[in-house]
DNA sequence: GGCAACTGGTTGCATCGTCGAACCATCTGG
DNA sequence: CCAGATGGTTCGACGATGCAACCAGTTGCC
């Protein structure tokens, strides 16, 4: 029943959540999130595909949270560009297996290299006190989020 | 020069903050954060406006980190429902000053109705003993974001 | 076998959201 | 009084997403 506004109070939460997204720049469709001439959306995918190797289209549209409209567009694009090639999915005549080519390869090496320079600088812009304190927030948000 | 992962390995706080961008589901436009009928970049608008009363376009801007290009369109959607009104700033030919119109003020109350309710159940799913650590975690990202 | 229901993909259409550049009007400082 | 900065608008381009309609292949069931 406390007046002031504490740690239960959702505004505060909001205010905070609200001041990360729009300093994190989540609101530009931004161009190059690291500084590499390619667009968020491919950099997710790049990302994924470059961890697995090969991808199922419907899987890499699952993982990423996209509709499969979304992703046969976003996944044409990479073709376009030379870093992606698709191939019938062996098994089954409807499915598309997604695999980076070398050309592929680099770009998602290059983009990554970017990405750690990126979160490297901003980690060390936290004081070295707070990093654990903020890695462990982000968990405990992602899990209250995951409800 | 540990070879563990800890707190000065910038691939923790990437993957922490990825998954924190896809768990709070910010790669979806979100047509209707909180099942209200209006567009998020308007929400955020709405929002700042009903918190300030009157506000500068330029400042609108300077809050949403938006360029003046895309607030005064944006700011052209919101006269066009009715929610808000452009007036000249006194003292300043050049300057805009906005206000919400009763209807916008309407629209503003439910929108931060539903906000509420969302971040009021976020909050209840984040343990007690954490929420205070998170949002100075937040507030500390942002910092070091904004250098 | 054959037919209905489902699933993976593609394409067309609509909407949202952002930026940069060009342009105009208005301050502001020598 | 003029040059440069500042606030706004408009235009053109791009990125990103969804839904609906459609096609093709798969599956289940009678």
């Amino acid at each position: 029943m406390s007046s002031e506004r504490g740690t239960d109070d959702p505004a505060e939460l909001q205010e905070a959540l609200r001041g990360f997204v729009r300093a994190f720049g989540l609101h530009q469709p931004e161009k190059t999130p690291c500084g590499q001439p390619i667009p968020v959306s491919e950099a997710h995918a790049l990302g994924e595909l470059a961890q697995d190797g090969e991808l199922r289209q419907v899987e890499l549209a699952r993982r990423l949270r996209l509709t499969k409209s979304t992703v046969s567009r976003l996944v044409g694009q990479l073709t376009a560009r030379g870093w992606v090639e698709r191939a019938p999915a062996p098994g089954d005549g409807r499915g598309v297996v997604l695999r980076l080519t070398p050309s592929g390869e680099r770009a998602a090496g290059n983009l990554a290299e970017a990405r750690r320079e990126k979160f490297s600088r901003l980690l060390v812009s936290i004081p070295e006190h707070e990093r654990e304190g903020v890695l462990h927030a982000l968990h405990v948000l992602v899990e209250a989020l995951d409800e």
